[in-house]
RNA sequence: GGGAGUUUAGCUCAGCUGGUUCAGAGCAUCUGCCUUACAAGCAGAGGGUCGGCGGUUCGAACCCGUCAACUCCCACCA
């Protein structure tokens, strides 16, 4: 930690160390204690993920808000965990064992969860290893893991009492259905895209009521009154599912098919025509197919008409059976085949092109399929309605509200139920076991399964338990993973497991949930709804919604564009704190954000500032002792210290303010400016002691206590490069990880505006030097005309530094031969001793006096109008005046300077 | 079809309750500096009809209306 100082600041160097140290130190590890709990419940990532740009964003904003409240008093506790995301994971794993030459469909279930187990210890960790090098302050002895054994007896009994409240039932209902992954997914789980597809017309044979000829299924006879109705279709190969024709009772071109029979195409059934005011006479030719087994409007009709329901697919995708031709086909193939033959038999009348929104898989990406199946669902309308009015009422505040509040409102108030059971092997086994009539019972354990069998069967549940009265046989299917992830907040605290534990008593509810807007449906929602079940008490207090992050060009971040940044090789490239720079820096609540590197450059470069302000104060260190003989600090030091004081108490409780509005994006360019343009560009240069001086002691150690102040406000954001340089400022026992933050007192407003003054007088003798040429080196003599003198006093020295400026004299008059500028009231006439271009500095001065003209005109303009004066505040008019005097004053000023010119 | 969001400098974005000379930051550009912390830097400069139009108001980037472009969410028109 005492090694010399390297030219610039090497993330490298430090980080590792810094992170083992304060695991070490036991820093991020917590207990409940006396102290308020502030806590944090990381949204778990796939276990066998990576985390991308977008987890980046959430994990530092949930790093800078832990830090901060671990240095505010609180005990912080943020549980880190991942999730085992049951469909995208059992995909990989699929996916790697047919790499290996291995098919799932040959594996035993207990084969493969071995497969799958040994994988997730194999890649699981890498999101935990990354967590680590963004220097997040998790709690490690917590990390939860959504398959752990309390965790996984946690959803089973969930699952079970919600099933003896009634609020889980089973039933045939129309899902959606995977056929890649083949299984049914939730409403959510299916993304609808927008695709360009093919309306096709297809002539459908018309047998009229009365004189309906019967078909005997190969071929039709042909009587001199059958004719014909077009339907148009996006999916011609449902056409072998058809089971009716629909048309609207209104319309007139149909009026005669009432009691009239359609012949189905290819497979020529014989199918009724039914009258229904769904149907859209305006859309295609009127008349609708109706395939009750594979759209769910038609699936509605065939309710409401008693329709028989023929299903043409098998779970994989391709035809069945029932399909009668292309039988095995895959839909897609069977598409094409069916358009061919259609066109053959001279059925096909026209195709169009036709866009429309399809439904995709959001994890197997293919195309979901309507279907019919038994499948769990939960019944959401109770828990809807309690997890809506705990946002509506304040209970839980969401960040940035207005624009996320009626997405919410609008999901619950329109929720469907939600399908939990999944075709899968991977995640928490449906506790439901069924006797050899297909008859279920729902326990938490096969034991209890079977003695709840006996109970509902009349049989006595016998000691010796021999089991060879029933056999029963436990659900193939898993749940939902979100159906373990609504749990989170409460089990990774073993709340529902071990209820009313010390833990989740102190731990719940926690203090806020950082996550993206994308699962505002899947998660956040849920969550709180089984908060309120499980703990009659929400979750959580707020909800920080961060914004997609995107790439350069406004794409998504995503592997198949592979626009997502390699977050290790960032880290590598840039250091962790100057990634986190990079993200948060611009990324405001719920907004979008474009992710550039050269943001992380940004980082970077302020890394090497605060670096080389090290560098310096150390610099000054080795001075300090031998200037002793200087027992008192001058009067031109000791403004610098007080104006920076107090400007840092003035941004410290800007902060303060931004933090409780989760402005973190707005604080951050806050401290960043504090450091980079006040501290360092004005501060330390002002305090600076000239070439080979000693610095005065009592302002070097004020300027460590400033330097410490600065990179304690900076930790919560960039906690590497500020815990090295708090050490390598001083010799510390402590941390600054854990270093609490003081109370921060008011500034003094009139020392910050005599600072104003001071940098503006600054800054605009500078320009003039450099509007007039004169070479930085080349030292000026000031000659200064104000009326108020004695407020020079104080800064006289650094003015004088600050211009290069040999002396300052006062005067009364003008200096001829002089560049004069004007601050306020005061002139400043700046002698040189090159020649000076009179004409420029005229040029300057009139443009300087035309806009104060101007500023003057509209000012005035403001106060003569009397509904002004009348209407607006008080503290407005009154600034109104001032700044007329103010602008007559300035007028007056340049024109005499003008006048000297002349 | 319904809803939400965005539109401010060449680029990426700030701008909280309408009121200070309020039009800002970073990057990029230009000028001058290798000044003894920092060229990954310093001192300066240029650059914008705050998407268009209309309204409210003493006063609008900010409030209201409308139009346009882009983005997202939701929805069962084949």
């Amino acid at each position: 930690m005492n090694s010399a100082i390297t030219k610039n600041f090497e993330p490298q160097l430090v980080e590792e160390t810094w992170y083992q140290h304060w695991l070490e130190k036991g820093y991020f590890s917590s207990q409940p204690d006396e102290r308020p709990a502030f806590t944090v419940v990381i949204p778990p990532p796939n276990v066998t993920g990576v985390l991308h740009m977008g987890h980046t964003l959430n994990e530092t904003v949930q790093d800078v808000l832990v830090r901060r409240a671990r240095m505010s008093g609180f005990n912080a506790c943020w549980v880190p965990g991942s999730d085992h995301a049951s469909i995208a994971t059992e995909a990989k794993v699929v996916q790697m064992l047919k790499e290996k030459g291995i098919d799932k469909n040959n594996l035993s279930r207990e084969d493969f969860l071995k497969h799958a187990f040994e994988w997730k210890e194999k890649y699981g960790g890498i999101i935990y290893h990354q967590i680590k090098k963004l220097g997040c302050s998790v709690d490690w002895n917590r990390t939860t893991f959504t398959m752990d054994e309390h965790y996984y007896k946690a959803v089973i009994k969930v699952f079970v009492d919600l099933y003896k409240k009634g609020m889980i039932y089973r039933g045939a209902r129309m899902i959606n259905w995977d056929p890649a992954a083949k299984t049914a997914l939730s409403d959510e789980e299916v993304e609808h895209r927008e695709v360009a597809g093919k309306l096709y017309y297809v002539k459908y044979k018309v047998v009229s009521g009365e004189l309906s000829v019967v078909s005997d299924g190969h071929s039709t006879h042909h009587s001199p009154f059958t004719t014909h109705i077009i339907i148009a279709t996006q999916r011609p190969e449902t056409i072998m599912g058809d089971t009716a024709v629909c048309v609207n009772p209104n319309d007139e071109r149909y009026k005669h098919l009432k009691g009239a029979k359609i012949i189905v195409p290819l497979v020529k059934r014989e199918v009724p025509v039914i009258f229904d005011d769904y149907v859209d006479p305006a859309f295609g030719t009127g008349a609708l197919k109706v395939t009750p087994a594979h759209d769910i409007n038609d699936y509605n009709l065939g309710l409401k008409h008693n329709l028989p329901i023929i299903d043409t697919l098998n779970e994989d995708g391709t035809l069945s059976d029932a399909a009668e031709v292309f039988v095995g086909l895959d839909r897609f193939e069977a598409r094409k085949k069916t358009v061919q033959k259609l066109r053959e038999e001279g059925l096909l009348v026209k195709e169009e092109e036709y866009t429309t929104r399809l439904g995709f898989s959001q994890r197997s990406n293919a195309v979901v399929e309507p279907r019919i199946s038994t499948q769990w669902f939960v019944k959401m309308n109770a828990l809807a309605g309690k997890a809506l009015s705990a946002v509506t009422n304040g209970e839980i505040k969401i960040h940035p509200e207005e624009r996320f509040l009626a997405t919410y409102k609008y999901w619950l108030e329109h929720v469907k139920d939600w399908c939990i059971s999944r075709q899968l092997w991977w995640g928490q086994r449906i506790p439901a076991w069924y006797d050899e009539d297909g008859k279920f019972v729902v326990a938490e354990t096969e034991e209890e399964a079977h003695r709840e069998w006996s109970v509902v069967n009349g049989e006595s549940a016998t000691h010796n338990s021999q089991r060879s009265t029933h056999q029963l046989k436990q659900d193939e299917d898993v749940l939902d993973t979100w159906f373990s992830s609504w749990l989170w907040p409460i089990e990774v605290f073993n709340g529902v497991s071990q209820p009313n534990n010390a833990e989740i008593n102190y731990y719940y509810p926690t203090s806020v949930l950082v996550t993206g807007q994308d699962i505002i449906f899947f998660w956040v929602a849920r969550m709180i709804m089984a908060g309120q079940e499980y703990m009659k008490e929400k979750p959580f207090s707020d909800v920080y919604f961060t914004g997609m992050v995107r790439d350069k060009q406004g794409r998504k971040m995503s592997k198949q564009l592979n626009n997502s940044p390699d977050l290790l090789k960032l880290i590598d490239d840039y250091g962790a704190d100057a990634v986190r720079f990079g993200i948060l820096i611009a990324s405001p609540a719920g907004n979008d954000l474009l992710f550039d590197e050269t943001n992380c450059d940004q980082g970077k470069f302020f890394n090497n500032k605060l670096w080389n302000a090290l560098k310096l104060v150390k610099m000054w260190e080795e001075k300090v002792e031998s200037s002793k003989l200087k027992v008192q600090s001058e009067a031109t030091e000791s403004f610098a210290v007080q104006w920076f004081e107090n400007r840092l108490n003035q941004v410290q409780n800007e902060v303060e303010e931004m933090y409780k509005q989760f402005r973190l994006s707005e604080a951050l360019k806050t401290i960043y400016s504090l450091i980079w343009d006040d501290f360092c560009s004005w501060y330390l240069e002002w305090v600076k002691p000239g070439y080979d001086q000693p610095i005065d002691a009592a302002v070097y150690n004020k300027t460590v206590e400033f330097f410490t102040r600065l990179v304690q406000m900076l930790h919560p954001f960039m906690p590497f490069v500020t815990e090295e340089i708090y050490h390598r400022l001083k010799e510390r026992n402590d941390d600054l990880c854990v270093k609490q933050f003081e109370q921060t007192p008011a500034p003094s407003e009139e020392i910050l505006q005599q600072g104003q003054w001071l940098k503006q007088t600054i800054s605009t003798i500078r320009e003039a030097r450099v509007k007039n040429n004169i070479k930085p080196k080349d030292v000026i003599q000031l000659h200064v005309q104000t009326n108020k003198q004695e407020a020079f006093s104080s800064i006289q020295s650094i003015l004088q530094k600050q211009v290069n400026a040999g002396r300052i004299v006062f005067v009364d008059d003008a200096v001829s031969n002089t560049v004069t500028v004007v601050v306020g009231t005061d002139k400043f006439y700046i002698e040189a001793e090159q020649q000076l271009d009179n004409a420029a500095q005229k040029e300057q001065l009139q443009k300087d006096l035309k806009y104060q003209k101007e500023f003057l005109a509209s000012v005035e303009k403001k106060l003569s109008n009397e509904r002004f004066v009348q209407n607006a505040k008080h503290d407005v008019v009154d600034l109104e005046r001032k700044k007329k005097a103010d602008a007559e004053e300035k007028i007056k000023t340049i024109e005499e300077s003008l006048k000297s010119l002349a």
